[in-house]
This record gives C-alpha cells, structure tokens and sequence, in this order.
DNA sequence: CTATTTATTGACGAATTTGACAATAAATGT
DNA sequence: ACATTTATTGTCAAATTCGTCAATAAATAG
C-alpha cells in the first residue's frame, strides 16, 4: 500500500537549495540548520526527516554537486560547435555565467574553505578541479596542437582562476565589470598559445 | 605608579595570529573563541581581557590588516627597481608569496564569504581591492603607456585572480605547480599589453 | 469510513558558544 | 614588606545549535 504519496525527492531539493544559499552566504560553519530551515521555509526537523544529520547534509550536497557539474558537462560538449569551440568556452564560462547570475565559484570557494575537516570535501573539490583543468587543456590543446603542455597547463590554471574569481570579486566590484574584464583577460591569455605557431 | 607591567600588546598579536589561523581553516564562523585560545595557548577569558568581545576581535584583525596591507605597499615601493617594475611586482607577488608560505589570499577569500554581515568587514575588502588594482592598473600603464585603459584593467583584474587563487588551489593541488602556473600566466597576460605598440 | 503511511509540529536534553564576574596569582615601585 | 596594578584562572548564566522523539495532521488505498 501506497497511503500518503512521499514527496522527499522534492523536499530534498528544496533543502538543498537553502543549504547552498546559506553555505555561499555564511559559509559552511555559518550555514546553520535553523538558517537553512528558514531559508527553505520548511521547519527544522523536516531536515532530518527529508535528508538527515548534518554531515548527511554535506553528503547529498556533494553529490547532486556531482550530477550537476556532469550535467553541464554534457551540455558544455552539445552545445559545443565544431570550430572555435574555446571561443565558445570562454562564452559559456563568462557570458551565460553572468546573464544567469550562478554563484558556484562562491560555492566552491566556500567550500574549499572547511575542506580541512571533512575528507570527503576535500576528496570531491580535488576532483572537480582536476576535472576541470583537464576539460581546459584539451580543448586548448585541441586547437593549438603545437603550444608546450606547460603553457597549457599554467593558461588554463588562469582561465579557472578568472572563473572562480569573478563572482567573489563581484560582492565589491561591480559585477559587470569584472565579468567582462575577467573575459577579455580570459581571451587575450588564451591568444597568447598562438605564439608558438 | 605602573606596578606589574602590562603584556597587552603582545598578548594581541599574539591573539590575532592566532585568529587569523583559525579564520583561515575554519572560516569566519568557524573561528570560534575556544579555538582561537587553543591555537595561541591562551585561556579564553584572556581574550577578553586584552581584546575584547568577538565583534571588537574582529574589529582589530581588520586594523592590523589595514596595516599590514600599507607596509608592504611601501616595501613594495623601495624594493621596486627604476627599470622593468611589471616583473620586479610579478616576482613578489608569486615567488616571494611562495617562499614565506603566506596565506593573504586564503584569509581574503575566507572574510569575503562573510561579508554581508558585516558592514566594516565589506567596507574594509573594498577599499584593498580598489587599492590592489589602482597599484597594479599604475604600474602596467607605466611601463605601457600606449595601452587602452580598458585592457589595464582586465590584466590587472586578470593578475588579482591569479593572486588570490593560487594559494586555495594549492589545498587542492601541487602548492609548487599552481605558484609557477600562476605566474606564468600572469606573465603571458601582461606581456600582452605589448601588442597595442 | 477505516487503516496505513507519510508529513508536520512541538518540545526536550546535551553540547557548544559567548559574555561576564569574582577570586587568585604575579610583578613592580616604594 | 607593602600597596598597587596587571595577568590568569575558574565559574556562571543566557543563547544557540543539534539530535531525537512523541504527538498530531494529512493523504491515499481498500
């Protein structure tokens, strides 16, 4: 028997939500159950019912953070076309970024910042990172097939440091601005591989 | 009468190394009392005692901060030769940053995150931002004295990032990689303020 | 309508954090 | 030795946070 349909996959996203918005405002520390509670507009016990305890919390945070990036990294290589497709990187990363104001260089930044304490925190930036540096690299690669790995290495490095910069740097800046500067330094570091060939 | 001398000057760095620390590992939030006792060997009462509540403990951090930042900006200025400045600042800002183990950009991005709450903290971030990059924005348009002012910016923008990420992608990664990544790229990013003249 | 399953609420205890105070110990000038 | 100032310690109450549980409300199948 069935009885009252479960509606925990919705409530866990709900709270989920809250949880990243209280994470990228108060930080992980900061970003108490009550705060989430009363971010998601739900009572604080349904946290528990819905997900768990705290560090269950943290858990299935990382893990739809998994889905998703796969998911924008599927939809990074569809959208993707056959010709100047750094170009195109460079306009998803900054462009669409900044039109549908996301804040994941804050979380991630946030994050990064509890990592010490919690292993499989540090465990899952440490993937991504190296996820995301590689995915650079090869498309830059990919285009300029005679440019040292070094320099493809420490340009892409730049690329993910202007990413993950532009939104912190946002919270004192004008948030247009940087993002446009943070792209033309983007682009103009990614033109310096064509001086190889 | 000035009976037993009092300690309080260096009780307080002594407490806002202390701070600073745990600010880094654990986030503004997380930078709890106890700990912060616990990392400079203290008893919590004794931050009161020479500090004062938590408010004024972050209060002062953010002085000593302010002071810090105009040392080094007049170190800064006395080191720089008459000749060849961008790479003379590329150098202290990335080697000398890797051979003390600093942690400037950590402690930066870890305040940033807790910013809205407070007023004097976002004030405080603001005014070291705008100054870094009026720095940075001077000595490029100095040695490229035929660039667009628009370019500046984004290489300096460009540069701050580096900066300020190097040290959280060293949790992640190779600390020695992402320094010399780092500033190869921001070397390339400058080194193309060239190709206006 | 009734039984069953789930959602929601209210409330409790343990632990932590913070601010405050009194009491004690230590060091210096006289 | 004595008085005075400061350092240090121990302890307390209020507030917050977290986990837990029992009780209640709601929704669906039969």
């Amino acid at each position: 028997m069935v009885a009252r349909p479960s509606i925990k996959l919705q409530r866990r996203e709900e709270i989920l939500d809250a949880f990243e918005s209280c994470v990228i405002r108060h930080g992980l520390t900061g970003a108490t159950l009550q705060k989430v509670a009363d971010e998601s507009g739900l009572a604080r016990p349904l946290i528990h019912h819905n997900v768990g305890s705290r560090d269950e919390l943290l858990e299935a945070l990382l893990e739809r953070l998994d889905l998703r990036y796969e998911q924008e990294r599927e939809e990074f290589r569809q959208h993707l076309p056959g010709s100047d497709r750094c170009r195109a990187m460079l306009d998803i990363m900054f462009d669409h970024r900044y039109a549908t104001s996301s804040h994941e260089g804050q979380l991630y930044q946030a994050l990064s910042i509890g990592a010490e304490e919690h292993p499989n925190l540090q465990r899952s930036l440490n993937r991504w990172y190296g996820s995301l540096l590689a995915d650079i690299e090869y498309e830059l690669l990919d285009e300029h097939p005679q440019a040292e790995t070094t320099d493809v290495r420490a340009i892409a490095t730049g690329v993910i440091a202007l990413y993950f910069n532009a939104e912190s740097m946002a919270l004192v800046t004008d948030r247009r601005t940087v993002f446009q500067d943070s792209k033309r330094a983007a682009q103009r570091l990614v033109e310096t591989l064509k001086w190889n060939g």
